[in-house]
DNA sequence: TGAGTGACTGTAA
DNA sequence: CTTACAGCCACTC
């Protein structure tokens, strides 16, 4: 069943992740109690079930995976969602990042 | 047990 | 601006 594996808390933590909000795998990583754990958290990701937005898991810099398809879901996944995008097609980091557990406080929260 | 790998990050040129 | 290098940790074979 469910290993004890870093995997399954990246996975809650994850999911954890309002929509219309964005985190980085770095982020994700601190999450789960790991300060350099940015490459397990995009690996997690990889493998990520389908119950898991692992489409709201961006860069630090708020870039997508450029050179994989997945980019391209992610992307559209994340317009779908209401993420705010750049001119350069980065995420706006600086309004959709996810700071925290902090539910309610989303702008999006009356649409 | 050991080595390889990865959807990362930050600094440097 | 882009490209390159090194560090990092957990998982798989």
């Amino acid at each position: 069943m469910a290993k004890d594996g870093v995997f399954q808390k990246i996975y809650g933590a994850a999911r954890r992740i309002p929509a219309g909000r964005v985190a980085s795998y770095g982020q994700l990583a601190r999450s789960v109690g790991m300060v350099n754990g940015a490459r397990i958290a995009g690996w997690a990701m990889m493998a990520c079930p389908d119950d898991v937005p692992a489409h709201r898991v961006v860069h630090a810099d708020g870039r997508l995976c450029s050179g994989h398809q997945w980019e391209a879901v992610q992307r559209r996944l994340l317009a779908e969602e209401g993420i705010v995008f750049k001119q350069n097609g980065n995420v706006d980091m600086e309004k959709c990042t996810w700071e925290g557990e902090e539910d309610g406080a989303l702008p999006f929260e009356q649409l």
